[in-house]
DNA sequence: TAGTGGTCTAGACCACCGT
DNA sequence: CGGTGGTCTAGACCACTAT
């Protein structure tokens, strides 16, 4: 624990992080108590628990009262699943992905644009409208509003660019590290019936998402419009809390 | 805002979603600021912080700095960072739950229902259909099938028990650790429609999920199909640890 | 019983939003 | 600019866990 002196609950999470998955703390065990954490950062306790709180949101960490916080994952046997953009995804799974951009346009954020992507209202945004294929086949309409900061560097991107997400990281530097997904059904539009060669008001899948970096910027928020039988979502849910403390009887 | 001086965050959260769930507090528009809300409680403003968060964890509020608490949505939402039954997240969300038994049956496993539920095909399962209702309008139609072990004690629960979750655990000592679901979008069919009263085809949001004990005994497997604009899932994915996974099809 | 997380208080300063 | 959320400090007491 020879660290460099962070100063803020971000600094301290990054720290945690590292040191995790460096193995320094390995899963199962109990990190050092808060109080000794705070000491050996040199911060209070609140900012301490602050970091964990974040931890505990990645599911890295669980506190057990009483007991300590307990690393949960154990990041060496790469049992969990990595957040993948479409083109990522597709690869991982043998297909080839595809893209095309259908339209761009400068706007002003809306008040919605603005909160989703943690701007000022009316600020300048870019929209894009893509479809993306897999083998060939489309498969899926995404509608995605970049802000400013990121917007003019998006809009050098070539058209048919299979992979944004890698270009946003390989070429600006721009790594998505956290996202929030909104999953459900809606009828298609005309224009989505367009676009995804199916008929007006048949069901899609619709995931509103905005893509965040490590920093908590946000990246880009979008909707997009699945076709049925192409892409299911898989979650996996777990009531750790309760599991912990109420396995008496394991008939395993 | 004449309340009972809650004394706890809890209490505070108790408090703040009551009034949001009755139109108090209008979506769209902000909460009263942190330092007042912390006054009429009578509470430090950290105290009212955490509740905040705990509102935001449902997806009901959600913070801009500089403008304050905005209301987000009726709309809503399902959240897996907790694992919940319907009728668990309805009560969360101020809503009532109930349910409706419309058809029940023994049958014999198929070989999905099989692997599914880890036990021998033919062997012995139970069939249920329900529809789902919040505040009395019909959201959900679920279909599940039930392994052997827990079938006959299911087959007593009452046909209007508005958590059938909830009777397994207090009466049955039976608890759900962990889930897995699929999550996808379907045309209704015409028995779906004739339940969930909406037109052949019309969109659905299909959730396929699994249920199992701490040990990994599966509980049921169940199809749920809700009406659109009714509830949307939320995920949270990030790049160090999720619960988030696409697959192109399903083994359904 | 000693140590842990859970919670609360009462201040303080900052970055950001709207007017 | 005034008000808001974001963050931090430095204490305190409690419920719970381990030994």
């Amino acid at each position: 624990m020879t660290s460099p002196r962070p100063t803020s609950h971000r600094d301290v999470l990054r720290d945690l992080l590292a040191r995790i998955v460096d193995g320094e703390f390995v899963a199962g065990t109990a990190l050092p108590s808060e109080t000794r954490l705070a000491e050996r950062y040199g911060v209070a306790r609140g900012t301490v628990r602050n970091a964990l709180a974040g931890l505990e949101d990645r599911g890295m960490v669980s506190p057990v009262q009483g007991a300590g916080w307990i690393v949960q994952s154990t990041l060496h046997t790469q049992s969990f699943v990595e957040l993948r953009s479409f083109a990522q995804w597709a690869r991982s799974k043998g297909m080839t992905p595809g893209g095309l951009v259908h339209a761009t346009e400068r706007g002003n954020a809306s008040s919605a644009e603005a909160r989703k992507l943690r701007v000022a209202s009316r600020s300048a945004v870019l929209r894009v409208t893509r479809t993306r294929t897999l083998g060939g086949r489309v498969v899926m309409l995404e509608r995605t509003t970049y802000p400013g900061w990121i917007a003019e560097r998006i809009a050098t991107i070539p058209a048919d660019e299979a992979s944004v997400v890698d270009v946003m990281q390989s070429q600006f530097g721009v790594t998505t590290a956290h996202a929030d997904h909104a999953i459900d059904a809606v009828p298609a539009s005309s224009a989505d019936s367009a676009l995804l060669g199916v008929r007006r008001s048949s069901p899609l899948l619709r995931v509103r998402r905005t893509s965040y970096t490590a920093s908590g910027q946000a990246i880009e928020y979008g909707e997009d419009r699945y076709l049925p039988d192409t892409v299911t979502f898989q979650v996996q849910a777990s009531s750790v809390s309760n599991t912990l403390t109420r396995s008496e009887f394991s008939d395993a």
